[in-house]
Formats: structure tokens, sequence, C-alpha cells
DNA sequence: CTTACTTCCGTACTTAGGTACGGAGTCAAG
DNA sequence: CTTGACTCCGTACCTAAGTACGGAAGTAAG
């Protein structure tokens, strides 16, 4: 059913997903990719299932999960587990908004502050540099 | 006039910033901070400009610059380079933008995907799951 | 004056996600 | 059958912003 040992090498698996062939390497030493066997004095060999799980992580990485969090979604790979995929989720989308707060907080401070020294007409210190300096 | 040489130790003046005593050293190797002369055979003490410093450098890292743009910032201190320093916050805000509407398209696709987990009514494969697997 | 806490100083370690290097082995084309 | 490209493998390096460690020296309290 799986063609698991295909024909690319590592260098042209990393090609095709786009990745370098280092990053390949590190996912294997990381466990998030198998090592496939190495035929006795010869090179190793991937086939469509690796690319397809490359591209999993980097499916992953591009919704925000880490790693680590990636590997957890790889044990789920079966699709029998939608719950638990959803927590991860879930839980991931708590994090993206605590960050988008943060950001948007700042974003305020910034624009405040740029609006300020534009503002400025002949005060001697920069409202930018006074607000940093200001204690507390 | 700058009463630079005050009575703190290193650690009085970690603890008056609310900050580690291998922060404060750290921002002298960076030379963020002045490491004060060493009395022979003697320890270092700081004064008031010092903390106004450490809190400086926090209070700009809370607007998410980095030490070596809160170098920058620090250069203009003296509060008579407004255009600069207005520059340096119009640069981070651009920043802050993109990071957020890189976080806001990460939302909206997590919630998507959650909310056909949710949806998902007697569907084998999950739908995240699906979506990481499917190609491109 | 001793004891316990700090300071000093250089160096190494931490996290995350890779990237780079160097020597030895393998593979494919000419 | 040689040459050049690629693979293998372990290890080191990278950024950012610190944190930790360990031994020697300074300091404060009793």
């Amino acid at each position: 059913m799986e063609n698991t040992s295909g024909s690319l090498t590592i260098g042209a698996l990393a090609d095709a997903a786009e990745v370098n062939v280092e990053t390949i390497r590190f996912y294997q030493r990381k466990g998030l990719m198998p090592e496939p066997e190495r035929p006795l004095g010869s090179i190793r060999r991937y086939g469509e299932a690796d690319l397809a799980r490359v591209r999993f992580i980097k499916a992953a990485q591009r919704l925000g999960f880490s790693l680590d969090e990636v590997s957890e979604l790889l044990m789920l790979e079966d699709g029998t587990h939608c719950d638990e995929a959803r927590g991860l989720a879930e839980h991931k989308l708590h994090d993206v908004r605590q960050k988008l707060s943060h950001l948007r907080r700042i974003e305020s401070a910034l624009t405040e502050l740029v609006d300020r020294c534009v503002a400025r007409r002949g005060r001697v210190t920069c409202p930018l540099i006074a607000s940093l300096q200001k204690a507390e």
C-alpha cells in the first residue's frame, strides 16, 4: 500500500519539499521523521510518504505550531483523533490571540508616541525619549 | 549635577530595577550600560542614573525594541534628535503591523479549522489533520 | 575575627529552529 | 576508472536575551 521506499535521495527530497538538506536531517534527529533503512554500503532513499511528512510539518509550522507541537499533531496523523487535534488547535488559537492582544497594545502605544513626535512643535525634548525616561 | 556615583551595589540596583544581577552585567558587556569605576580593592557602586538607564532599556523592550535597537535609542537620550527617534519608532511600528497581519491570518485559519472540527459530523477524517495533509 | 552573604570575572549553558563544516564514503557520467 | 557531485555523520555554530556556575575577593554583622 504505502510506497515508503521511493526513489528520492535526501537532496531530491529536500528540493521537492523546498527545505534544506540539513533541515531533513535535523527533523530526523528530532524524531519528527523516520530515517529510512540504509541498504548496506549504499545511501538512503525516500518516498512520497516522506515528502508528505515534511510538507505536513511545514504546513503546521505556518499555523504557528512549534516542532514539539508538530510532533503531537503527527501522532494524530490518522485523522481519527479529531478531538485531540482540535484541542491542540484551540490551545494554539489561544496563544495567537494573546500575542495579538500584546502586539495591539504595543501598536497603539507606538502610534501614539509617533503622533506626539509629529505633533511636537518647538518642544525641546522628544516625547518618545521622554516617555522612555519617565519613571514607571 | 548628576549623581552618578551613588550608593547602590549591583544587587541593590538589580532589585530596584526588578531585574537579575546577571542582566545588569549582561547589559554592561553589551555596552548598554557603563561599568562604574571600581575603587581600588573595593566593589562598584551605582547611582540613580544607572537605575534610570535600566528602566529606559526595559521600557523600550516593552515597546518591542530589541537590545540593538535600544542601543540606538540610548544614543538619542538627550531628546534633541526627535526625528531619528521617531524614525526608529515608525520602523518598529511597521514591524509590529506586519507581525499583526501575519498573526491575524493564522488566527483566521485556525478559527476556521477549529470550527470545521466542531462541525464535523460523522466524517471519518479530522478536517484539521486533513488540511495539514493535503498537498500545498 | 569569623561567618555568611555579595561581588567580581570569565566561561558555559539555555531555547528554537535550524545552518555550516569537514572528512570519509558513494554514485553517476564520461 | 577517474572526476565531481552528493551522502553520511558528528559536531560546532548561529541569533536573542539572558541564566548559571565556580572560585577568589570584598563586606557586613555579631
